[in-house]
DNA sequence: CGAATTAGTACCCGCGGGATACTTATGTCA
DNA sequence: TGACATAAGTATCCCGCGGGTACTAATTCG
């Protein structure tokens, strides 16, 4: 079965060297109606106890780990994440697919655009319930929120999942998206203000009902720099 | 297309026979002064272009990462860290004593009071100016700083660097060695006091000039669960 | 006793976030 | 065509909290 076999080794062989090498893991997020939802792979390991997994590979002697990272992501969901950032290295005697010894884990996001996933070994699980998943994984994916979330107030993550020009409501739900929450409209208004993060356009939005909201683009660096990241954690 | 059967296709890349292993190194601050001090070693390589470099060991198979990394700590200080956190795996091509492909590393602090390095291969520099070190182990020391700081607000590693009673003079004097910036007197007593971190004690500083100084103790977890963190970035 | 020193507190001010309610601008439908 | 629904965007008030300043308190030293 040709698709057994590829699904089979899309997971570390397991290692037969005296020193096992490490494996790079994605957690690959995007936003799914009103929730994240998380990338898993099917276990093709017959003898995996789970039958989802994250996306995992070997690392490559020559690349660096962010190549590596991306390589895995882009094998796994078909495109390149909008935004990655590592995680950290996960070694602590939890299962891991492929009995890697050693797993660096990177947390990544791709827009909700790309969702066609015609591939029966891939799916996407909301991080609100999450399948089963191999121990490693189950600790990295936890981290991996931990990861994003902390990271919103500095790294503009929101952007990188909308479109080059957006409406402030359609910014607002990607941060409760991604956050987890909702945030106050007012309050996020004046913070997006405060830190000159979007600078408006002329257009407007036409469509749907209710009064047309006008759209917005990511302010550029030049205009942007020297000022403080919006805490929306505080919001 | 032919990315996504990558997504499952098996190419890991073969790893040669023997692969080199991971190497744990540990970035050990202390306070000294009114400034944090970093642990280096002196390079034992006679190749080695820089005489100085941060702790380091291979990992052995059979430990978890938080052990392995006391162990280099305990090698290099004589003592256990009081707080470790781990920082990240840094395996981006730049040079690393030893030449390990992959370096996971982790923060640590111990207490002023253990200073007595009689090894003269160990010692400590302000951060302020560190000696020049490998490349990797640069960029590792400037990340190291940065997760101990954002680390502050959510584990109390003052108190980890403090005898079990202090005055809140000498917790304050402790944040700013950490945090390496003065913080407001009134301020710091009042986010203690809201976040009940501490308790007063009976106890009364006896020796010096001035006004005698309550000795506190940090608040058992009881008494603390509920309750945000202090944000001491925000002071 | 008074000056110096350190600990601890009181007061005021201003900023910024939360809540609420309001205005504006469209579509929908009787 | 006018009332209503819907959604965008704004105004206003309140209040908590951080910063600045200055004050009081308790000790040592000369």
């Amino acid at each position: 079965m040709r698709d057994r076999d590829l699904a089979t080794s899309s997971s570390p062989a397991r290692a037969t060297s005296r020193r096992p090498p490490y494996s790079i893991d994605v957690i690959l997020f995007t936003p799914r109606g009103a929730q994240l939802a998380v990338l898993c792979v099917r276990a093709a390991d017959p003898r995996s106890r789970e039958r989802w997994q994250l996306p995992t590979d070997w690392a490559a002697g020559d690349e660096t780990l962010d190549v590596a990272a991306r390589r895995v992501a882009r094998a796994a969901a078909g495109v390149e994440p909008t935004w990655m950032e590592q995680v950290g290295a996960f070694a602590d005697g939890q299962r891991h697919p492929g009995g890697a010894t050693l797993t660096v884990a990177f947390v990544a996001v791709v827009p909700a655009t790309v969702l066609d996933v015609a591939n029966p070994d891939v799916a996407w699980f909301s991080v609100g319930e999450p399948p089963t998943l191999p121990p490693r994984h189950r600790v990295m994916l936890d981290a991996a929120l931990e990861t994003l979330r902390t990271r919103m107030d500095y790294a503009p993550i929101a952007f990188k999942l909308l479109p080059a020009m957006f409406t402030l409501s359609e910014l607002q739900q990607m941060y409760e998206i991604l956050l987890g929450r909702r945030l106050h409209k007012a309050s996020f208004r004046r913070a997006l203000q405060g830190a000159v993060l979007v600078e408006p356009t002329e257009e407007w939005r036409s469509e749907g009902r209710g009064r047309p909201a006008q759209f917005y683009r990511f302010a550029p660096r030049k205009r942007r720099q020297g000022r403080r990241p919006v805490r929306f954690d505080l919001l």
